[in-house]
DNA sequence: CGCCAGGTTTAGTCTAGTCTAAGTATTCAT
DNA sequence: ATGAATACTTAGACTAGACTAAACCTGGCG
């Protein structure tokens, strides 16, 4: 098997984050994800169909098989491995490692990145909270919900973080949303679409779209079942 | 500006390598080192020129500019920051880390290749011995004489060794021939291309392609002019 | 002095990944 | 049910970088 070129390393990615559990993706969805053409996704997805790695119903997206999930899960380990690296050895803040992990993860060789697992000690978790999966693909899978589907009054632990927006990222560090840190809802106004929340007794106000990608652990009297 | 391809560094570093003062590289001697046909470099050759990094007369090889130049040194800085952090910080051997650096080399940014270079805090030298240029291009000169060269009974030390054939350096350095080993040449056949050397009390016998790739600083009474 | 073997360049082809423009299927509303 | 809007696919083209085959210089030898 020749090893995976980088643009369809990031396509397989894609497919994965976009439909984790192996839901059909649709065209549109990885084309704008990617930054590339729908016919460009299109002829991509017949390469990746022709290699096992997909299956590609005509106008019913596509979805990962075993084989290719494994390929992604491959990638999101080194991808999360890297940002790792990159804030706890070269010092640099989590909130500006996303963009270079995207390109390493496709150049660095094997004994290369578990060289630097290995001086770290293995972490189970990047710096966002996500989890890192293990060599064999396993990826620790965690309850979590949407900050922004809390109620009023709700009580939770932030856990991870959507890494892939700088600005954003910034913003949420300044105000205390890291991995970590309890907030509780104060307020919910569905119909102006205003969040109040309390992040370590500071109050913050925002529009869902603004919590847009963080997970919290709820607090509601230890782990619930989803 | 836009950046150059990896291919194209490529070139650039093997055009250096080749003819470091700017001499002319004959396009055959291209095409050996980078492993590709004679066609593929002259067509290269044509748009590294139409880029103005390299002159190229039909027939007479292809000379670096001074701007092919600094992007020639620069590769060269990266390659061997990284070589240094493989051996440094990831604790690989120098006989195997020259692969992974040719291709990091062309694909880690400028702020994460100054984080490492800050990290080990400013390296000089490489794994290898060989000088690291400085951010603004500065390549510190250095007088070496290739080991084969050595007269009987002459006496050196090993500075730098050439890099790029792993079973070779494995070779060189279980016979202690590393970087500031002390050398003296107890015999030389010319005719049978036989060297005999001592190195660290030890007696090793080769012929002059063995020693292909060792640079030695002569000790005849302190520093020597060219 | 001319010829020929080598090395070099030209010409044409291929692959991977992208694009735009055009055609087609599906869905949803009238 | 029919047509319009929308989304997807097909068709065709482009780029970078490689290759092979063929044409072309040129320097050294006879
Ligand atoms: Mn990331
Ligand atoms: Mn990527
Ligand atoms: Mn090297
Ligand atoms: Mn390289």
């Amino acid at each position: 098997m020749p090893k995976l070129s980088r643009s369809k390393q990031d396509y397989l990615k894609a497919l994965y984050a976009l439909g984790p559990e192996g839901e059909a993706v649709v065209t549109s969805r990885l084309a704008l994800r990617l930054a590339v053409s729908p016919p460009s996704v299109t002829h991509m997805l017949g390469q990746l169909a022709a290699q096992r790695l997909v299956t590609h119903a005509p106008r019913a997206g596509a979805r990962l098989t075993a084989k290719g999930r494994r390929e992604a899960v491959e990638m999101v380990r080194r991808h999360r491995i890297l940002e790792t690296f990159l804030v706890r050895v070269l010092g640099f803040d989590w909130s500006e490692v996303h963009d270079d992990a995207e390109i390493l993860e496709h150049h660095i060789s094997d004994r290369v990145l578990e060289a630097i697992d290995r001086l770290m000690g293995h972490p189970a978790e990047d710096p966002h909270g996500h989890p890192i999966p293990d060599r064999r693909g396993r990826v620790r899978r965690r309850d979590l919900e949407p900050l922004s589907s809390l109620r009023r009054g709700a009580r939770a632990t932030v856990r991870e973080i959507r890494d892939a927006d700088g600005p954003r990222m910034a913003r949420w560090k300044q105000t205390g949303l890291v991995p970590g840190a309890q907030v509780r809802v104060r307020e919910v106004r569905a119909l102006d679409d205003v969040f109040e929340i309390e992040v370590g007794g500071k109050r913050v106000v925002t529009g869902s779209e603004g919590l847009e990608g963080l997970m919290v652990e709820s607090a509601k009297g230890g782990p619930r079942g989803q």
